[in-house]
DNA sequence: TGCTTGACATAAT
DNA sequence: CATTATGCCAAGC
């Protein structure tokens, strides 16, 4: 057992849909900012049916990440465009308006779901 | 046991 | 904006 793991996906289960984390938020949150590589690393191990989120994890650039040229990245997208997450034209988010914020103040500020 | 690799991030070029 | 270099550390081989 890892609790590093465990703590990896606690952090990436506890993302609300319609938001999403990048790999570094994801690692300092987990307690291990500046190791955000273990963060893909503890998803490219992922259990099988883990419940957990994946999909709402995406890098500084706001872009999917999952391996290149993998069919996941179409399902990532779909999955988050489900979830009302909106793509840009080069096939990436807003960041600024979909990132997940712990602190949130008061209730949530709904991201906008405009075009 | 030691070297290579990798769902990343950040700064420099 | 695209590339390159470096830090980071667990798995795989």
């Amino acid at each position: 057992m890892t609790p590093l793991y465990e703590t990896i996906y606690a952090t990436i289960r506890q993302i609300p849909p319609g938001r999403v984390a990048t790999y570094g938020q994801v690692a300092a949150l987990a307690g291990i900012e500046g190791r955000a590589r273990q963060v893909g690393y503890a998803l490219l191990h992922l259990p099988d049916r883990s419940g957990i989120p994946w999909h709402r994890v995406v890098n500084a650039q706001g872009q999917v990440s999952t391996r290149a040229g993998s069919d996941s990245m179409d399902l990532q997208r779909e999955l988050l465009q489900a979830e009302g997450v909106i793509f840009d034209e080069s096939g990436r988010l807003l960041l600024e308006r979909f990132r997940w914020r712990r602190h949130a103040r008061r209730s949530v500020d709904k991201p906008r779901y405009e075009e």
